[in-house]
RNA sequence: GGGCGAAUAGCUCAGCGGUUCAGAGCGCCUGCCUUACACGCAGGAAGUCGAGGGUUCGAAUCCCUCUUCGCCCA
């Protein structure tokens, strides 16, 4: 054996790698993009997690997706781009701040507004960096020398431009309406913030008292009894004939007794409870529309922290109660009066704020509005001509269905923390206007000015990320370099919230250019129960913890290979060892192929290019083409964004064909020349030219290189520390050389060979029966047994003789004849050419289970036979199939009756039955 | 209520018109520490591809209905 150049221990240590060679990516600048670069761009934005995250396994799923395919395009010599951040979060930072500072015993009105927006970003500043760090720990190659933050000063000015320039084109407005009120967080929600949720609920059916009308009263049917005493009509849908004398009569409202009308109304749906609904304009998004057709009072009787509240409505005895022990006593006090005629279990969508799981509630307020139509419009048309796709595919309607309804955009939030709304208005003459500086006085009258005390929904800064992120507006080289950007990869959650969003303000502030050509939507991380990992569950896994204990190459494969394109990926946080074992295995796999490739390779090996392929060995051009057509896949699955394919044919190329065959097929030919001592010698210079056999080590050693070579540039993307690591040991590498900026192999189509895959497959096929065969008659491991081939065709002859030291060492012979030579009792098999095989076992034969044996393949083979004849038979399938599928079954046909004589003729020769 | 998706080996999933396509990984069974790897090697068992109809020469693969589960929107 020659001298290996170096040891490498028997067991992939992840952690002995990973940081070093991070260090060394960053050192060298791999992943920071140049803006004065000649290379094709190719940009990746990454979806901005909250500044107060910590990583969790739907990020890791997420960004590995991004790495995987920014690593891939880099590799493929584009100038590539992938640029992270950070978002400020608005309620859910400020939510985590008023948390710390409640731990104090105060409240952020304590603190007033500019200390604790101070506070938060101390805490901000203190904390805000955790998750990037932890993006680094899993190998993400994000261009750091770019990373922003939605509230940095320059992306704070884009923010303040956007608004004010859809100020000045009238798309923003100030609209008196109905929106989702956290009572919780004191603030409006956009529509999208409030989520809607089946949940068990009940139906209170109340009597209203009625003044003149067909009966004494009505029942209304309500979910929310509590908002009674903000009725301010009853109404029915007009084609309602049950209904129609009460229209125009008053009703008098329960425990308030006040008198309200009873109007007609389409939107009332008459199937709902009794076809009398109650009418709350303030308090409830349809009846505030009701209310505004027929001209009613909108009383609010709610605090803004949900308790009950008003002027001369709510009673006294009800007035500070929140709203839920409101809707039990105003219960009772029905059923006190009578009034209550049944409550009955109802389920029905209750919308939850997003960031604190408070139920919303519906209330009447003032709030910015974005008109959203003249955004969406072109958008839709552009993705209708296709200019930009969303994979997979199915989406597709859904993304329409939300573009074409869309809605206006609240966008206002009664937070303290994020953009201040650039709103000012004069105190004496009134004046209104937005502004891209703040202004001392009025520009009209000369007054003092107030500025609008909210702040802009955080999704106001996001939907700006694939621009405001490259300095827009101004014009700078980045931004003409890296816009438009050409791959999102995100979560379907977000779809409205941000991806739609991006696209309308990619296309109408950056000159009707689309951000991005594809929108890659992955799917969700679940537990084995498909519930979402969550932290309430308490059924998360922590990326972390996985690459303390497997590395982060087995997260990223678990990740990448567990799951395809955009399908869950569920995950068993009870069981992490059943769960990554895969990729951890993998890993180790790959570094023992490396660890004996690497000590088998001398200084210098010669680049296949110099050898001449038509003289290798079968087995050497085999691999050789199997390795090409692992390029070939593995690309186009990338470029099709199905990652799990191209990791599993790299994983198929790694260990089913170059370990498990290659690799053991050359070991003869490496152990011989080692011990002659010949190849090493003649390593430097390489053999002469067209001289020898090619049968050499030396052609193994090159072919063996060019394949782990390729493999670790294949998978690099995936799992590129030991790739790295790996790579760097191979002969040839300069100190310099980093597998992470090395370039993607190419195809080349002038390998493919499907007749010599046919021969090796024979060969294969030929080790396999024997092995099946010794393992069925329990042939002691060690023993070698003579073997006899009878070959169907000269050129599958020539295949085995010329790997007949692989067959031999793999099947463990003493002798292998081509020619039928071996007598006595043994043991017969037929491959699929009908080529036969026989193997000699004197002592352990039985005839009668030799004859079994043989017979079940027979009958298995006749039965397939005999649906084949009735294929080949149909008229129908003649005339109507492919000429080339007829073609294929009449080929299968000829090989599967020389199996089937095959299979008689021993049958026979053996005496059975 | 409307829309979308899933249902394939014990588990997690590929395959989505042509019987060597019924597959992979994990798990399971039987042998092996064969000097790269026991995080391994070799051999094996295991599924009427959710149910029922249909289209087709041919269906896990296309269409319809149903059942169960999940997601999105009202």
């Amino acid at each position: 054996m020659p001298q290996p150049r170096f040891e490498l221990p028997p067991q992939y240590d992840p952690h002995a790698v990973e940081r070093r060679l991070y260090q060394r990516w960053l050192d060298r600048e791999v992943f920071t993009a140049r803006a004065d670069s000649s290379r094709a761009p190719y940009v990746i934005v990454m979806p901005p997690p909250n500044i107060t995250a910590i990583l969790h396994t739907g990020q890791g799923l997420n960004n590995v997706i991004q790495d995987v395919l920014i690593r891939f395009e880099r590799m493929r010599e584009r100038e590539a781009e992938w640029l992270p951040g950070t978002d400020h979060a608005g309620i859910a930072t400020q939510n985590v701040v008023e948390r710390l500072v409640a731990k104090e015993g105060k409240t952020r009105f304590d603190l007033g507004r500019d200390k604790f927006v101070e506070r938060v970003w101390a805490f901000v500043r203190e904390t805000g960096n955790t998750i990037l760090e932890q993006l680094k720990v899993i190998g993400c190659s994000c261009d750091w020398s770019r990373t922003r933050f939605t509230l940095d000063e320059a992306y704070s000015r884009a923010v303040r431009e956007v608004f004010v320039r859809l100020w000045e084109e009238g798309l923003i407005y100030r609209g008196h309406r109905v929106i989702h009120w956290c009572p919780h967080c004191l603030t409006a929600l956009s529509d999208e913030e409030a989520e809607s949720k089946e949940t068990d609920g009940k139906l209170y059916y109340i009597r209203y008292p009625v003044e003149g009308g067909p009966n004494s009263f009505l029942t209304v049917a309500t979910t929310r009894p509590e908002t009674l005493l903000g009725d301010t009509a009853v109404a029915v849908n007009p084609k309602d004939a049950r209904h129609a004398g009460f229209v125009g009569k008053v009703a008098r409202l329960p425990i308030a007794d006040i008198p309200i009308p009873i109007v007609a109304d389409d939107v009332v749906d008459p199937t709902f409870g009794t076809g009398f609904v109650k009418v709350t304009p303030a308090h409830d998004a349809t009846d505030f529309e009701i209310g505004l057709r027929h001209k009613l009072e909108m009383p609010l009787v709610m605090t803004e922290d949900g308790r009950m509240e008003h002027a001369t409505r709510v009673p006294k005895q009800l007035a500070e109660l929140d709203r839920f022990e409101a809707r039990e006593r105003i219960v009772d006090m029905l059923k006190e009066r009578g009034l209550l005629e049944k409550i009955e279990p109802h389920r029905h969508a209750l919308r939850r704020c997003y960031r604190c799981d408070t139920i919303v509630e519906p209330r009447l307020s003032d709030q910015w509005f974005v008109k959203m139509k003249p955004l969406a419009e072109p958008v839709l048309a552009a993705y209708r001509e296709a200019t930009f796709r969303i994979v997979p595919e199915r989406w597709h309607a859904t993304f329409e269905h939300w573009m074409e309804n869309i809605r206006d955009w609240n966008i206002s939030r009664q937070l303290w923390w994020g953009h201040r709304i650039p709103v000012f208005t004069c105190t004496p003459c009134g004046h209104q206007w937005a502004d891209r500086k703040d202004p001392a006085r009025c520009p009209k009258c000369g007054g003092a000015v107030e500025q609008d005390p909210d702040v802009l929904d955080t999704w106001f800064s996001s939907w700006l990320w694939p621009f405001a992120t490259f300095g827009w507006p101004e014009r700078t080289a980045d931004l003409a370099r890296f816009y438009p950007g050409h791959t999102l990869v995100t979560a379907p959650e977000i779809l409205f919230f941000w991806v739609a969003r991006m696209l309308m303000s990619g296309y109408h502030f950056m000159d009707r250019r689309l951000p991005f050509t594809t929108v890659c939507l992955h799917g969700t991380v679940r537990d084995t129960q498909h519930r979402k990992m969550s932290k309430s569950l308490g059924n998360g896994i922590d990326p972390l913890d996985v690459v303390r204990l497997y590395g982060a190459d087995a997260l990223r494969w678990t990740l990448v290979a567990g799951g395809s394109l955009g399908a869950d990926v569920i995950l068993d946080p009870n069981d992490l060892e059943t769960t990554f074992a895969p990729g951890r295995n993998f890993a180790n796999k790959l570094w023992n192929i490396g660890r004996f490739i690497l000590a088998q390779l001398p200084e210098r090996v010669r680049p296949i290019d110099e050898l001449d392929i038509s003289r290798l060995p079968l087995a050497d051009r085999w691999i050789l083409m199997r390795a090409n057509d692992a390029v070939q896949a593995a690309t186009s699955h990338l470029e099709q964004f199905k990652l799990d394919e191209a990791a599993k044919r790299c994983y198929e190329f790694v260990w089913g064909e170059l370990a498990d065959w290659y690799v053991e097929a050359v070991k003869p030919r490496l152990a011989a020349d080692a011990a002659s001592g010949g190849a090493t010698a003649a390593e430097p210079g390489g053999p002469p030219a067209g001289a020898a056999s090619d049968a050499t080590s030396v052609a193994a050693h090159a072919v063996l290189a060019h394949c782990f070579d390729t493999a670790l540039r294949l998978l690099h993307p995936v799992v590129p520390f030991i790739t790295e690591e790996l790579w760097q040991k191979l002969p040839g590498r300069k100190p310099d050389d980093l597998l992470a900026s090395a370039n993607w192999p190419s195809f080349r189509p002038d390998l493919v060979d499907a007749e010599l895959d046919l021969q090796f497959l024979r060969v294969q096929q030929v080790v396999e029966r024997i092995r099946a065969i010794r393992a069925e008659y329990r042939v002691p491991p060690k023993a070698r047994l003579a073997a006899a081939i009878k070959p169907r065709s000269e050129s599958i002859r020539a295949a085995f003789d010329g790997e007949r030291d692989t067959i031999v060492r793999l099947a463990q012979l003493s002798e292998l004849q081509l020619d039928g030579g071996v007598r006595g009792a043994g043991a017969h098999a037929v491959l699929g050419d009908g080529s036969e095989v026989f193997v000699a076992l004197a002592d352990a034969i039985d005839v009668r289970q030799e004859c079994r044996r043989l017979s079940g393949e027979l009958t298995r083979l006749e039965q397939q036979l005999a649906a084949l004849d009735a294929k080949l038979t149909n008229k129908n399938f003649i005339a109507r199939a492919p000429a080339e599928v007829v073609a294929k079954e009449r080929d299968k046909e000829r090989a599967w009756r020389d199996q089937r004589q095959a299979l008689a003729d021993k049958l026979r020769s053996l005496g059975c039955s």
